[in-house]
RNA sequence: CGCGGGAUGGAGCAGUCUGGAAGCUCGUCGGGCUCAUAACCCGAAGGUCACAGGUUCAAAUCCUGUUCCCGCAACCA
């Protein structure tokens, strides 16, 4: 057997701001297949994964929590770690940016592209708001002023070092044309292209001095390295590149990378400034990127709050660790983003997985022990019929490398499952348990068993790289080992007089959705604990009581005392909604029309989501009425309807409990 | 006209780059079978491929316009 070569492939590495929900899990678990077939075929594969640690919004939830940002990510990075241990994932290396090996390289190559030229200290200008040390573009200000606290802000300059994109611009361009398989899929190489490339590269500013959590340049230490120069060098610095000198034999045995796996996101990152970087540093460059799509849950928004957001290890805890993998691999499209909901998983568990697959493996064992005592042995007592399972079975293994070969790997699992297929319409086609009630057909009876228990073994070992636990499985039951990749293609490998399991194990166990919705309300319930417990954590809410099993109660942040003085300011009025319609320009706002006494005011309200135009019209309403008006999604608001809100923030209108006239005081 | 993605039988998707008989899985209905986890196998119904124009011998596919949806951004007086 010979090697086919090496095949480094990498994972973007997952920021540590919090707990990787399934959308992240889904890119380790498609590495993984990608990964183990890879090695299944022949390759030697170095597969690398790991954290991406540093940066401003670390920085500032760390301090919330009063921990250090070491102290942070150290947590989030184990608790990522676990979950990729948990999905079955074959790493042969998870990286931190962290690392002290991986800090001092980046340092060297900072320096030696400042040395070089490509990096050069020049200045950042922008509008500035000093109380949140940010810069804003004129575009992201909201009436000129701050959009994150309404304040003012100046134009201000500040110290950075810039990377000069322009200057490999045109080899960049250069070498995507040239190499098509470059950029999959494909139709995101337009979108680089016609985006970023085509209109002209800016430079890059390279380093921030507004926070700390970075790797300092070593020779103006109160900057940090731009978070994306940082994470990026991963993929060479943690195989053992040096700045200056050969690197390590890992390095120069597996650089250039076969594959960059990352999410649609953040190709840019992947196919401008990360082939540009090693341009500068004379590396050549990856062979390939691919910008996996994304799943997104159907149904309600992903939200922690609602604690509906779907995690790997909950759905490990309800299906399984397998079923999970084969969920995450089977639905999500080569192009556009997947649905994911728990409705959906039990269909594709129930049909798949138990029915075609776990079915199939118990009625073989199942037959193998009622008429033959569990001894499979074949008798070469062939059929017509049998050539065409034996085609199907000892074809799949090329098919599945194929789609794998295009990174399809939806399309490679549908492959290995169509084995499985065609197992149990064979099973139909002989019907066996014809065969047994007649003696003479007892030969022909046990060829059928034996073909069937082949085909099984080779669907199981072409199902290993995907599912490996299951894999393991079916083997153990059928008494036998799971095949080389060579083997795949040849039929009758099976040790003739093998005895399979007596009591055939049941797989996957059909599941009742009505049976598993309420466990899903049991996570969501513990999540939404969670969340509340980790904003208190964060000075946000206050400490719950003894139980929160009755009815949520909220607590608010207590604002200064007012004087009665100050209550009088304000004006609240019974107003009648006479019209109401919603804004164009906004998916959120309502536009009504208010009457209160006998004037009519226009109210915009962000509430489509909880009222329509329609049920709004003739309610009455709590109006504060001397609000100074503003504009909103460019509509006129001449006051504020007024709504009590959830912890969800969901939202009702205050109504008068008993009849009031249009314009009646609130006070 | 903020940026980007999308619209294909009830659901989830492929096909679109490189025009050439509308396909897969699930669900539904009918039938078969009983070895098996009420599983398996066969068959059927169901789509003007969002809409309107255009190019072409031929358009889901290319071009133009429109509508609607989803991310991000903004906004929630």
């Amino acid at each position: 057997m010979s090697k086919k070569g090496k095949f480094y492939m990498t994972t973007a590495i997952a920021y540590t701001s919090g707990k990787p929900h399934i959308g992240n899990t889904y890119e380790i678990v498609l590495a993984d297949a990608i990964a183990r077939y890879k090695r299944f075929e022949g390759y030697e594969v170095y597969f690398q994964t790991g954290t991406d640690e540093h940066g401003q919004k670390i920085q500032e939830k760390a301090e919330k929590t009063g921990i250090t940002p070491k102290e942070y990510v150290d947590k989030v990075a184990g608790e990522v770690k676990r979950i990729w241990d948990l999905m079955n994932t074959s790493y042969d290396n998870f990286v931190r940016t962290t690392d002290a090996d991986h800090e001092k390289q980046v340092q060297k190559i900072f320096r030696k592209l400042y040395d070089q030229g490509d990096i050069y200290k020049g200045a950042y200008e922008g509008l500035y708001c000093t109380p949140c040390e940010s810069f804003w573009t004129e575009s992201q200000l909201v009436d000129g002023k701050c959009p994150d606290c309404g304040r003012e802000v100046k134009p201000a300059r500040e110290e950075a070092y810039f990377f000069r994109m322009s200057k490999y611009a045109d080899r960049l361009i250069e070498h995507i044309n040239t190499h098509p398989e470059f950029i999959q899929p494909v139709s995101r190489k337009n979108e680089m292209m016609n985006n970023f490339l085509l209109p002209g590269l800016q430079d890059l500013c390279v380093s921030r001095t507004s926070f700390s959590w970075g790797i300092p340049v070593d020779f103006d230490p109160k900057h940090v390295v731009y978070v994306w120069l940082d994470a990026l060098t991963n993929y060479i610095t943690k195989i053992g590149y040096e700045a200056d000198g050969d690197g390590s034999e890992l390095f120069r045995k597996n650089w250039p990378a076969d594959l960059h796996l990352i999410g649609k996101d953040i190709i840019r990152f992947h196919t401008i400034y990360w082939p540009i970087f090693l341009m500068a540093l004379d590396l050549p460059l990856p062979r390939q990127v691919f910008g996996h799509p994304w799943l997104l849950q159907g149904g309600d928004k992903m939200s922690k709050s609602r604690g509906n957001v779907i995690y790997a290890d909950d759905m490990a805890d309800l299906f399984g660790v397998d079923a999970t993998r084969y969920f995450l691999l089977h639905e999500m499209p080569f192009e556009n983003d997947g649905i994911i909901t728990w409705e959906l998983v039990v269909e594709r568990f129930n049909s798949d997985l138990a029915n075609i697959l776990g079915n199939l493996v118990n009625r073989t064992v199942s037959m193998s022990n009622k008429y033959f005592g569990g001894v499979v042995a074949g008798t070469g007592e062939t059929e017509e019929i049998d050539a065409d399972l034996k085609a199907v079975v000892t074809a799949a293994r090329d098919k599945v490398t194929a789609k794998m070969g295009e990174l399809r790997v939806a399309d490679a699992i549908s492959e290995v499952f169509a084995v499985f297929r065609r197992c149990n319409k064979y099973i139909d086609e002989t019907a066996p348990w014809v065969l047994a009630k007649d003696e003479a057909k007892r030969a022909r009876l046990g060829e059928v068993l034996y073909n069937l228990t082949e085909s099984i073994t080779i669907g199981a070992s072409l199902l290993e790289s995907f599912l490996p636990e299951t894999a393991h499985r079916i083997a153990e039951q059928l008494n036998t080992g799971l095949r080389d990749y060579e083997e795949l293609d040849r039929f009758g490998l099976y040790e003739n007089g093998t005895k399979v399991a007596e009591k055939p194990e049941i797989l996957f166990a059909r599941l009742d959705v009505k049976e598993v919705m309420p466990r899903v309300a049991e996570i969501q319930a513990e999540q939404k604990k969670e969340f509340e417990a980790e904003q208190r954590a964060l000075g946000g809410l206050p400490e719950e009581g003894a139980d929160g099993a009755a009815e949520a109660v909220i607590d608010l942040e207590p604002k200064a005392e007012i004087e009665y003085d100050d209550f009088m300011k304000l004006q609240f009025q019974v107003g009648e909604i006479i019209a109401c319609e919603a804004v164009e320009k906004s998916k959120k706002l309502l536009c009504s029309q208010v009457r209160i006494g006998s004037q009519v005011k226009q109210i915009v309200s962000g509430i489509r989501k909880y009222y329509t135009p329609e049920e709004m019209v003739g309610k009455k309403v709590m109006v504060l009425v001397n609000l100074k008006p503003a504009k909103l999604a460019g509509v006129l608001s001449e006051g504020m309807l007024l709504c009590a809100e959830d912890a969800e923030g969901n939202l009702a209108l205050l109504a008068p409990e008993r009849p009031m006239p249009s314009g009646a005081e609130i006070c």
